[in-house]
RNA sequence: GGUACCGUAGCCAAGUGGUUAGGCGGUGGUCUGCAAAACCAUAGACAGCGGUUCGAAUCCGCUCGGUACCUCCA
């Protein structure tokens, strides 16, 4: 089963071939959540892109220890705000604690992704839960030279890492280039440097969100749960670091030079960062304000969306789209994804009860491979849905007699299927409300008088219990097997 | 301004030196009492200008346009 996977690594800046650490095992960390409000579609990406990486790496055979946090520490709301807790200050609004505020975005997060038929991560730590170790790291950090401290907090110190390491390894910054483009801005004084950044921070009277440290009473820095968590779990050293392309600077940047700092090693041997979905060209962010909630879209409920969609319509819309690659919303481009996604489903239904012939016209195991090879190109999820949408018209043609296919090829092809479609791209058929017995039965009443009328030639009648039908949402379709009929969304 | 990435048909989106990507929509057809649905077939493209090459959408340069990051937001 060993495939030839191949990952675009940013930090070689080009597609290296993937040979893990300690094979067959993989160790993965991927940014997680801060979680102080509902998830929206920018947040779908990374979880999908990085829930297909976790499959599919466990299709081929690793063991893989996924790690993905939960943040819900010491992060500021905006500059107005600056010094407030976002946690914090949302705790204070809604008369809440902040653990509580956690909880409940946490399950509201899972549901979410849940209905996305994301995998739930091997280990989903909470920064919450490791502020002795991110103290120890800044300790470690401060007694190898590359932090200091001022009023109680420690701030990293860029150039001096920079003198022997090399801060922009990642993004392809220069320290000096940055110091010259670095605006004035307000809580810099504190820092030797306008690059440094904070390991541990001093809380303001009023910050929730606290907690001790040798240093004062604080909270950890913006980067530092990451290096932590990541070591913690996944040693020193670990195979794949994942998350949206906008945390490349300055947080995995900083990530680096923490644990090189600490622990005199590259923390990481493939960066994979996802790109960004954009709405009307735009990023879509929470800061934004154009951002639409997870739940928006599936229940059709915000003025720029014009229906609803299903998470699976999402997310094989998301999967349409190579990870790298930006992705623009629109409901067209959605609609276009729901229409494609039944199509699939359908097929496999006819794939279902395909009849065997005794010899193929066509050739399966050639398809397979062709699946393979797709993915194992970093990933390519929108290559892999265009070999299976060849494989739909083969799987048509087959049941038209235009091709015909043996006995064990057609198993092949179901196996095919459900591996690709169910196992690696993580679709799933969606309930749906034709399955109330009652309904049914009451249809089937129906579509025999129908079926009376139409032999009568009693065109009037027949038209008449469409339409009404249609008026309900009711949808009739004659076939040369009989009627058949679903609902309409 | 700096760093990185990107501009592919009406829309979404792969590919990346020479053979149809794919989906939606369009058009034509099959089926049907009619329709719808489904299925089959099909047209239409590589931002612009130069260069390299037998050959470029693909490589190089420039121009134009777009996005992200450069923030004690994670």
């Amino acid at each position: 089963m060993k495939q030839n996977l191949k990952i675009y690594n940013t930090l070689a800046r080009r597609k290296e071939d993937f040979e893990p650490i300690k094979p067959p095992h993989v160790g993965m960390y991927v940014c997680g959540p801060t979680v102080y409000g509902d998830a929206h579609l920018g947040h779908a990406r990374p979880a999908i892109t990085f829930d297909l990486v976790f499959r599919y790496l466990q299709y081929i055979g690793y063991k893989v220890r996924y790690v993905r946090n939960i943040t819900d520490v010491g992060h500021l709301v905006d500059d107005a705000d600056a010094g407030e807790d976002k946690i914090g200050k949302k705790a204070r609004l809604e008369q809440l604690e902040p653990m509580e505020i956690v909880q409940y975005y946490t399950n509201r997060y899972h549901n979410d992704m849940d209905k996305l038929n994301v995998l739930r991560p091997s280990i989903e730590p909470h920064a919450s839960g490791h502020i002795i170790e991110q103290i120890e790291m800044a300790k470690k950090i401060m007694e190898n030279g590359y932090a200091y401290e001022k009023n109680g907090s420690v701030y990293f110190d860029v150039s001096k890492y920079d003198e022997s390491n090399d801060y922009g390894v990642l993004s392809g910054r220069k320290v000096d280039e940055m110091l010259s483009a670095t605006r004035e801005l307000e809580g810099q004084e504190e820092k030797n440097n306008p690059a440094d950044f904070a390991l541990w921070k001093k809380a303001s009277t009023e910050h929730i969100m606290r907690w001790p440290s040798p240093w004062s009473d604080g909270f950890p820095g913006w980067h530092i749960e990451c290096s932590v968590m990541g070591a913690k779990y996944l040693g020193e050293q670990f195979d794949i670091h994942g998350g949206g392309m906008d945390l490349l600077f300055p947080h995995h940047e900083s990530e680096i030079a923490q644990s090189v700092a600490a622990n005199g090693k590259q923390p990481v041997k493939y960066w994979m960062h996802n790109n960004m979905i954009t709405l009307n060209g735009q990023k879509m962010g929470k800061s934004l304000g154009n951002a639409v909630s997870l739940e928006d879209f599936f229940e059709g409920s915000q003025k720029l969306i014009e229906k609803p969609y299903s998470p699976m319509t999402i997310r094989f819309f998301i999967l349409q789209a190579h990870y790298r690659s930006t992705l623009d919303f629109s409901n067209e481009a959605l609609q276009a994804a729901e229409k494609g996604i039944k199509r699939l489903f359908q097929a496999m239904e006819t794939l279902d009860k395909l009849p065997a012939s005794d010899k193929s016209t066509v050739n399966i195991e050639e398809l397979r491979g062709k699946c393979f090879e797709t993915m194992n190109d970093d990933f390519n999820s929108p290559g892999l849905i265009a070999q299976l949408f060849d494989g739909v018209k083969i799987i048509n043609s087959v049941k038209e007699k235009k091709e015909s296919l043996t006995e064990s090829d057609i198993t092949e092809l179901k196996s095919t299927y459900n591996d690709f479609v169910f196992d690696v791209l993580g679709l799933k058929q969606e309930e749906t409300k034709d399955d109330n017995k009652l309904v049914e039965d009451l249809m089937q009443t129906i579509l025999g008088i129908r079926q009376n009328a139409r032999t009568n030639k009693d065109y009037a009648t027949s038209d008449l219990i469409r339409d009404n039908l249609a008026k309900i949402h009711i949808q009739i379709k004659d076939t040369k097997d009989g009627a058949e009929w679903s609902f309409l969304d």
